[in-house]
DNA sequence: ATATCGATTATCT
DNA sequence: GATAATCGATATG
């Protein structure tokens, strides 16, 4: 099996490694942990990443940046490593985080995790029972679903500083290297929708949508 | 197994 | 008024 859920200590990701491309980020992205804090400042669930999606920020048509600065997209225009979160068909949450030197756009999409820790919160958050492991894949597979199991809401976590383990969501490392990565085209758009642009960890269960690597 | 469809609202034409 | 970086339920092979 291809799981990658040993427990280690994690340390956060600085500014500089966000400050860059969304597909470079995208790629090196894939392995590191998600952390969702508790009132009290202590790690309440975790997961790697193991699904992402690059956008390319005023370039790129399928980019929520492409029409210029709005209000909605305002934190991609910002400084790296800030959470950017959009409201979608009237019912789900995505998590992004910026990329890039302020002033210049540029996200990458949370598209899937893999669950680590605090795996009875996200069920609770998700409004489902695990009765048996394959319905763990329903937690946190698709951009909606870790996005209600991480209870992220825009009015919450937009604009949070993920780059702070101070934050209730921030991103580490706990030295896992991804092993083989894949590349296809983004999901779920109808503009530039064949650019390569999607990146996931080959043969990981968690990873959304098609069956075939 | 794949296909189609309804939900429900912020954002833009 | 239409559309959307989705999900879950239902229908059909």
């Amino acid at each position: 099996m291809c799981l990658h859920n040993e427990t280690r200590a994690i340390s956060h990701l600085d500014r500089t490694f966000f400050a860059r491309s969304p597909r470079r980020v995208a790629r090196e992205l894939l392995g590191k942990v998600l952390v969702r804090t508790g009132d009290d400042g202590k790690p309440r669930m975790t997961a790697r990443i193991v699904e992402v999606e690059a956008y390319l920020g005023e370039q790129d048509p399928a980019s929520h940046a492409y029409p210029g600065p709005t209000s909605r997209n305002a934190v991609m225009f910002g400084p790296a490593g800030f959470a950017y979160v959009y409201f979608i068909y009237g019912n789900h949450y995505c998590l992004n985080v910026s990329c890039e030197q302020e002033g210049r756009a540029g996200a990458v999409l949370f598209r899937a995790l893999e669950p680590l820790t605090g795996i009875e919160e996200m069920a609770q958050a998700r409004g489902i029972t695990i009765s048996h492991p394959r319905d763990l894949i329903k937690l946190t597979s698709g951009p909606g679903r870790l996005g209600e199991a991480f209870r992220v809401t825009r009015s919450r976590d937009n604009g949070c500083d993920l780059t702070s383990p101070a934050s209730g969501l921030w991103i580490g490392t706990d030295g896992f290297r991804a092993p083989t990565i894949r590349v296809t085209p983004r999901i779920g758009i109808t503009k530039a929708a064949e650019k390569r642009l999607r990146y996931f960890i080959a043969g990981n269960p968690f990873v959304s949508g098609r069956k075939t690597l």
